[in-house]
DNA sequence: GCCGTTTTCGGCCCGACTGTTTTCAGTCG
């Protein structure tokens, strides 16, 4: 762990590990009240680690210099807020130091293994002195595990085929969400072509439905009253590469794209339920139990039980579940525990931003820099999927790499550009530009070119890996320019490629409010970026932001879809994305037109 | 360690599965 910058991510990883430390050992001087409450505690340190890993904001501008500040998360009372304040002002945690004192490093990684944790692991470590997973290979491989009371032959081939999992996991990426979206379009279309009489309901559930930028696993969910006819049908699919496991109502395949799929078969009166909770989040399933069971109700994927008289409820749809519970249904997008569930009960969950609300596209490109189609061919697609304007950002010369172009290639573009807005009167190319923000914060054309644009847009491609300071005050330094209209993938990462960069985004929301610059939702699957919990903290803040598609293809244009997914994510209305007016409408609102 | 329109103590999500059990502990999602 660094020590002179914690990050938000650092001190969420310190709380994991403590937790980590807590379940396997405990605490070295605890009374046996404490032993009692330990599992509760361990909790309490993987909540505040979960927040404050989504907090969306430095922690730093909560803590302000004082410990209280902090309470004001869910979930970090005093000891907890004791210690980051000990950690922001003093960069170490002498509690941390105390119960990791003689903890071999590699224990760590035993808990990864699948159908290994913490008991296994202590027992392990104590027992036979295994510290990390090369020796517990050996020591399975060697039979040496059997000797432990409770283990079994069948115990070292499971911890043996957990290690072999555990290493395919790690060489393969999470899948994107725009890969994976399709894809499981595909499989309920594929499933619902060969048995779709004796389906009642189909969906894929999970992070999928939930519209998360990055995928682990898929799940899907059948309501049927033959199951065994819709698992054969699954595992028969021409996408299944192997078959995993094949019951009676569960089924689980790899597909030749690698992706895992799970299927699940169940009677319609369970649906509501089921659905519900596989779609999660795991915090918000958790959080509306409690919630049930405040109304004497055990919930689980089955349905409501009431707790007196043991009395079944089924709830055959998922808005069942949440008004049962006294609630607004909660659209999967919100579930992660960040709210919503309030919100839901003061029945204020607002009608989410929806594509259909989108009227243009503030980001494409054409084969006048790095695209693959012609501006014509950009506009037709666009028109197509019922947009009225579409900016043609293509890159400016500072990109080499893209064919970028110069002021005059510009000029000859603009002709271009003009010739085609002749031919519609429902629909208009917006003259626009990606322009580089380079490594000094300078920009590659000068003010008099920029002003005859019909937006600006900027971004960053290079010196990504620039001090926090720097780049920061880089992309300031660009924003402040008059004629800069919109701040494009403000964290320039690249899904599963390249992380984001160091930049403040604080500081970029607390400008990008006062110069009016917009930012964008970047939707290109690779992208998505900004990602939910920003946008949230950009609209608190009071930043304007648009939802784009960085196409560069006719296809592209789902990334409209995919940005759009982000938006709802973080609780946007139409009213939030500035896309959503009217072109004339939307460019009144633009820097440049604040200017005399 | 946190938390409270059943508050400052006594709770803290639910069920399935597995392997080793003779009644259950550990792990997972």
């Amino acid at each position: 762990m660094p020590d002179q910058k914690w990050t938000n991510q650092d001190i969420a990883a310190l709380f994991y590990r403590i937790a980590d430390i807590l379940e396997i050992r405990g605490e070295p001087d605890a009374t046996p009240a404490d032993a009692k409450n330990l599992r509760f505690k361990v909790m309490a340190y993987r909540r505040v680690a979960d927040a404050i890993e989504h907090l969306g904001r430095d922690i730093r501008d909560i803590w302000q210099g004082d410990a209280k500040n902090l309470q004001t998360i869910p979930g970090i009372g005093k000891e907890i807020s004791e210690k980051i304040d000990e950690i922001l002002r003093t960069g170490r945690l002498r509690y941390y130091e105390k119960i990791s004192k003689g903890i071999p490093e590699g224990i760590f990684e035993l808990l990864t293994i699948p159908d290994v944790g913490p008991k296994t692991v202590a027992r392990l470590w104590q027992e036979l002195g295994i510290t990390d997973v090369a020796k517990l290979e050996k020591a399975a491989r060697a039979g040496k595990l059997r000797e432990l009371k409770g283990f079994g032959a069948k115990s070292e081939e499971k911890i043996l085929a957990g290690i072999e999992a555990q290493r395919r996991k790690k060489s393969q990426t999470r899948i994107l969400l725009g890969v994976a979206y399709p894809f499981a379009q595909e499989i309920v279309a594929a499933l619902r072509a060969s048995c779709g009489d004796t389906i009642h309901n189909i969906a894929p559930a999970g992070s999928l439905r939930r519209m998360k930028p990055t995928i682990g696993d898929l799940d899907i969910l059948v309501a049927s009253d033959t199951p065994q006819k819709i698992i054969d049908a699954f595992v028969a699919l021409p996408m299944v590469r192997e078959i995993n496991a094949k019951g009676t109502t569960k089924a689980s395949i790899v597909a030749h794209n690698g992706l895992q799929v799970d299927l699940r078969v169940l009677e319609p009166k369970h649906w509501g339920s089921a659905l519900q909770y596989f779609t999660g989040s795991k915090e918000h399933n958790i959080a509306l139990r409690n919630l049930a069971l405040e109304q004497g109700l055990s919930l689980s994927e089955w349905g409501f039980k009431r707790i007196k008289d043991d009395v079944e409820i089924f709830t055959p749809t998922e808005e069942e579940v949440y008004e049962k519970l006294g609630l607004q249904w909660i659209p999967p997008e919100l579930r992660e525990a960040s709210g919503e569930l309030e919100l839901a009960r003061q029945k204020k969950i607002p009608r989410l931003i929806e594509l259909s609300d989108l009227k243009g596209d503030l980001q494409a490109h054409s084969t006048w820099s790095d695209g693959g189609f012609t501006i014509e061919q950009m506009a037709k697609a666009a028109r197509a999927r019922g947009l009225k304007y579409l900016a043609i950002t293509d890159h400016s010369q500072g990109l080499g790499v893209a064919r970028g172009l110069t002021p005059e290639r510009v000029k000859e573009q603009w002709a271009e550009i003009d010739a085609l807005n002749k031919r519609w009167n429902d629909f208009v190319i917006l003259k626009s530009i990606e322009l580089e923000i380079r490594a000094d914060g300078s920009l590659d054309f000068p003010d008099e070119l920029l002003a005859q644009f019909d937006l600006v847009t900027v971004s960053t491609h290079s010196a990504l890996k620039q001090s926090r300071e720097k780049i920061t005050a880089r992309v300031v330094k660009a924003m402040h320019n008059p004629y800069v209209d919109i701040f494009l993938h403000p964290t320039a990462r690249l899904l599963n490629e390249r992380e984001e960069s160091a930049i403040d985004l604080e500081e970029v929301f607390r400008v990008a409010r006062e110069t009016g610059t917009l930012l964008e939702i970047d939707g290109a699957p690779e992208r998505l970026d900004l990602d939910d919990v920003r946008v949230r903290r950009a609209r608190e803040v009071g930043v304007n932001i648009v939802i784009n598609s960085d196409a560069h293809s006719p296809e592209g244009f789902d990334g409209l879809f995919y940005g759009v997914a982000m938006a709802r994510r973080a609780g946007l209305t139409a009213n939030d994305g500035l896309n959503t007016l009217e072109w004339r409408e939307l460019r009144a609102k633009l820097k440049r037109q604040k200017r005399r």
